[in-house]
RNA sequence: GGGCGUGUGGCCUAGUGGACAGGGCGAGAGGUUCCUAACCUCUCGAUCGCGGGUUCGAAUCCCGCCACGCCCGCCA
């Protein structure tokens, strides 16, 4: 209703400026403070003040009395406060706003028929997720989730670097030293099984005499040229290490959860040809330099050549990089790509070079975080310096347990938890609360990572906004109108209530309003952060629902009202259910329905 | 040295041109015969890093400076 509402405010406000005889390229249009109770707003009459020789307070009334109140859909009135013209809603805004949130579908866009794959997390197969790079499998999970929603047909993709120097030192280190000579796993899973002979394999090349290390660089250049060359056997060996290791970060990922539509190799844009295709026509381009006996190319505005051939004829990650993207291209609307901030200059030389070779690159985007680090430092899977990002997972749900334990005995309400559910409760408080940190914050932001920090169930962290959801299905289970699903036996809301012929007026107060004008613009959210791929802006909203809801839920009872105040009451317990069941999703965290 | 990013009460954080900078943590005071107190109410606490500028209006835009992070590899 928000974004309806607004486009029909866009245009009336446009016609009115324009009879009035005013320009209409800025309407000024925001949305007002907490304490005004209006949805939108417009500052269009400070701009005019000048134009119209009277001060600002005069404009905005002559726009407001000038603005066709009865035509504009949703609008109720239209006031002036000081400089400012209010748009308040009518009560039709209200009543649709009610009827489209008792769809467990709420907050779905309509589809665009636009396909966007996102390329997330793509760690190199080296070892155990570490929680340095944690804010990728959320921010980017986070954000196909979040385009899902908006109405794209999205892809997630993990683009696995299975042909660098790093996976060539990793499979010479596994073949070459024996397990007796390494440290017993800190976990039972491959990745933590390897990631010793990789550790061990870096050691050794640091360590070792020179001739050693000799043999052991020709036997690491030995693979390197083998996968160039596309040897299959070669191929194998690396292979072996780089899926067993990959099927192990996956099930780490997928406990946040994140999990992937397809692993795209870096060795398949080898053995297509598609790499040596690039590079034949990059040597053409206009700037493409031989310097130094390696083909680079200099670019007019980044201050930094990028080498795509080396003087040993090979080709280097960002070369097939460039290959990778041209396939995107080719089966994709739209590219989104999550990476770390030490990224940039290469994500800046790889847009670059596709505008080059013809391609639009506004159909590529690039979401940026900074690293989460240490207070003593960065965190590294070579060194083995680092919280494993399944410690913090476990650390969590292990807290996460205890709070629900300790909750136990002074619980009011009578619905006896048993072990699974507090099993449940667990998973889900202490895992969302360690994904809702990362997610609620601007990705930019530079992150110290503290454990009291990241498991910390108070503040403003995921349960305190989970709570709210498990609040409105306490409620709708107790409520006679109880509409349990007949195959899950859950609470299903959509059944309990027919929105549609609850009567909104009689959602009158204060309290009820603010819920309801907070409802309907969870679509608008969905769609601005969509638009400008900041998932964090859902984890806002969901404390902004929160904070209405637990006024509500304060001040009007629910079960105790009369009849018809009840129904509507329920109907707006609905709405706020799968409005947060939804945002909540959107952001990976799960919705308890009792905590 | 150059490029990019970040800087908001003691701590964490929202807000990128408009209404008294919004929350949380913390400290203090209250609230449960009533739908879950992982909640709510009130109080305390901010020269929005510093200095200039643009504007009717700046945390937000521009310039300079400071601090921190990242990058500047024929690594990925």
């Amino acid at each position: 209703m928000f974004l309806a509402m607004r486009t029909a405010v866009e245009e009336a406000l446009g016609e009115t400026l324009a009879e009035l005889g005013y320009p209409t390229d800025d309407l000024g249009i925001e949305r007002p403070p907490e304490d005004v109770d209006a949805v939108l707003a417009s500052s269009v009459a400070f701009r005019l003040a000048d134009r119209a020789g009277a001060p600002p307070p005069a404009v905005a009334n002559e726009i407001a009395e000038a603005f066709e109140t009865e035509t504009c859909a949703y609008v109720g009135r239209v006031e002036t406060r000081g400089p400012y013209v209010n748009v308040h809603p009518g009560e039709q805004y209200f009543a649709e706003t009610l009827a489209a949130s008792q769809d467990t579908q709420y907050g779905r866009l309509e589809p665009r028929d636009r396909r966007v794959v996102v390329e997330h997390t793509s760690a190199n197969p080296t070892g155990p997720v570490h929680v340095g790079r944690a804010r990728n499998p959320v921010i980017g999970d986070a954000l196909a989730r979040l385009l899902e929603y908006a109405g794209y047909e999205v892809k997630r993709h993990y683009y696995v670097n299975d042909a660098g120097r790093q996976i060539a030192t990793f499979t010479w280190a596994y073949e070459t030293f024996d397990e007796s000579e390494l440290p017993e796993p800190e976990r039972d899973s491959p990745e933590y099984d390897l990631v010793r002979y990789y550790r061990k394999g870096n050691t050794y090349l640091e360590a070792a005499d020179p001739a050693a290390v000799e043999t052991a660089e020709s036997e690491i250049q030995t693979i390197l040229q083998g996968l160039e060359e596309g040897d299959e056997a070669v191929y194998e060996r690396v292979s072996d290490v780089v899926e067993d290791v990959l099927a192990g970060m996956r099930e780490t990922l997928a406990r946040l959860p994140a999990e992937f539509d397809e692993f795209v190799k870096e060795t398949q844009f080898m053995r297509d040809g598609s790499t040596d295709d690039v590079v034949a026509r990059l040597k053409d381009s206009e700037w493409a330099v031989y310097e130094d006996e390696a083909w680079q190319l200099a670019f007019p505005d980044i201050d930094k050549n990028l080498v795509f051939l080396r003087a040993d004829g090979t080709s280097l990650y960002t070369t097939r990089d460039i290959a990778h993207h041209e396939w995107k291209f080719e089966h994709f609307d739209e590219a989104v790509t999550v990476l770390g901030e030490d990224h940039k200059l290469q994500a800046e030389q790889l847009r670059a070079t596709l505008g080059l070779l013809g391609h639009d690159t506004d159909r590529l985007s690039t979401v940026h975080y900074s690293w989460v680090n240490l207070p003593e430092g960065g965190m590294s899977t070579r060194e083995g310096t680092g919280i494993d990002l399944d410690d913090l997972l476990d650390e969590a749900i292990d807290r996460a347990r205890g709070e629900v334990e300790n909750r136990l005995g002074d619980r009011i309400r009578e619905d006896d938890l048993d072990e699974d559910d507090v099993e449940r409760i667990a998973h889900q408080v202490g895992i969302g609360a360690v994904r809702y940190d990362i997610v609620a914050q601007q990705p930019t932001k530079g992150i110290t990572f503290e454990w009291e920090r990241a498991l910390d169930f108070e503040a403003q962290s995921a349960p305190y906004v989970q709570y709210v959801h498990a609040r409105t299905c306490g409620i709708l289970e107790q409520s006679e109108l109880d509409g349990k699903h007949p195959e899950t036996g859950r609470v299903d809301g959509a059944a309990a209530v027919d929105g549609t012929a609850v009567d909104s007026e009689r959602l009158s107060s204060e309290a009820e309003r603010d819920l309801l004008r907070t409802i309907a613009r969870f679509p608008a959210v969905i769609d601005s952060g969509a638009d400008e791929l900041q998932p964090h802006v859902v984890a806002t909203y969901t404390r902004d629902l929160a904070d209405a809801f637990n006024v509500f839920y304060r001040e009007c009872p629910v079960l105790g009202a009369k009849a018809d105040t009840k129904r509507a009451r329920l109907a707006l317990v609905v709405a706020a259910k799968h409005t947060m069941a939804n945002a909540l999703d959107v952001l990976g965290v799960a919705a308890p329905e009792s905590m």
